[in-house]
DNA sequence: CACCAGTCTGAACGGACGTTCAGGTAGCCT
DNA sequence: AGGCTACCTGAACGTCCGTTCAGACTGGTG
């Protein structure tokens, strides 16, 4: 017996188990309901290593939210170079917020974090950069779709504007478990939106 | 001096006093950061009257929630009714919930109230009554207006949700400050969308 | 006036929870 | 081997905060 099935091999992996643990936990509880003790649990490990590793609860809390950005990030840069053209990316995107992508699709923290985002300057700023990165890559496939001329919308900026408005909105229904509200309904509205918004050709 | 200043006329009075304060406190501390010292500070009265009326803060929460619901109903179906015909009244919903209503457009305070729902059931129930008030205005205006022949929806079952949603995803960036959304651009933004959902004549 | 019910207060209580701390273990350098 | 550093734990501490409580004040009623 070597190791303990416990004990993680690197502390590293520790670290990153605590906030791993930490988003779990928020997803579910919400981050005013996330005690320090939940994080631990759900960690397997014991309270004072979370103070130990981020200096506070709010500090891993904003740990955990880095963390989030970044997996957002390769999630939506990955899944999108994936895609051939312009029409399929956007199909995509649909796709990931409607919650095929691990972080893309998280609704509820991402509604978590617009209202700690309210009151926690950390957390608008996590919110702000992960809009800015979502709405200019919605931005740039409209742009490629104009130059193919698969897309034509009456005006670019407002266009992106609303087609990522709408999402948030229709992700809202999601999150908050709407009768009728699906990822496949979410996917068809939002594209159906879409559709009328950059006037494809049917 | 036959009346102190501080001393209501009527218990029912205070009660109400404490209800409003709760709402104030609410929308600038939200519902995780609200105590009950703070609506007593707010409301100019003792920490205990405000467990006398209600039972517990959480009950306090829930009793200004459903304040809320009803000057929400109020606003809505008064400002509705003054407009003529299907097209100024959509036009007004896009102000009202632009800010213009004092409860319509509360929007921090919806935000609050959706992330509420996701773990209280008070606060849920709140939630889909609005929601579904809210969308079925929406729905009667569209329907009206597609009898008097101004709208042209292709669905309009989902034409109401994208345009209810629209406005949902709009208002995050509204509440959350986002640089380039003001009321008024929320209100163009958003009818420019229902005159493309609705196909209206131009 | 005496009594009572409703209203209101400020102090006290007790539990929950973030943080601190004293110490224990394991790897690593000399 | 000895010791140093990083990692980790469980208990203890102190504060914050919701709730309880004993009593004061008021207006109305017999």
């Amino acid at each position: 017996m070597a190791q303990d099935a416990l004990s993680a091999k690197a502390p590293e992996e520790r670290r990153d188990r605590i906030l791993r643990a930490t988003v779990d936990v928020v997803r579910d509880r919400g981050f005013a309901g996330t005690r320090v003790s939940d994080i631990a649990d759900a960690a397997g490990t014991s309270q004072g290593l979370i103070l130990y590793h981020f200096r506070s609860l709010a500090g891993a809390l904003n740990a955990a939210l880095t963390l989030l950005e970044d997996e957002f990030y390769e999630d939506l840069d990955r899944d999108l170079r994936e895609q051939a053209g312009p029409v399929e990316r956007l199909r995509h995107m649909a796709d990931l917020a409607a919650g095929m992508g691990p972080a893309v699709g998280d609704w509820r923290l991402w509604l978590e974090l617009w209202v700690r985002a309210l009151h926690d300057d950390d957390a608008r700023a996590t919110r702000e950069s992960l809009d800015r990165r979502w709405r200019s890559a919605l931005r740039e496939v409209i742009s490629e779709g104009q130059a193919t001329g698969d897309f034509d919308p009456a005006d670019t900026d407002a266009s992106a504007m609303r087609l990522a408005s709408l999402m948030d909105g229709l992700a809202i229904q999601l999150a908050l478990g709407d009768r009728g509200m699906t990822p496949e309904r979410l996917s068809d509205l939002w594209w159906q939106g879409a559709v009328t918004e950059l006037r494809m050709p049917v």
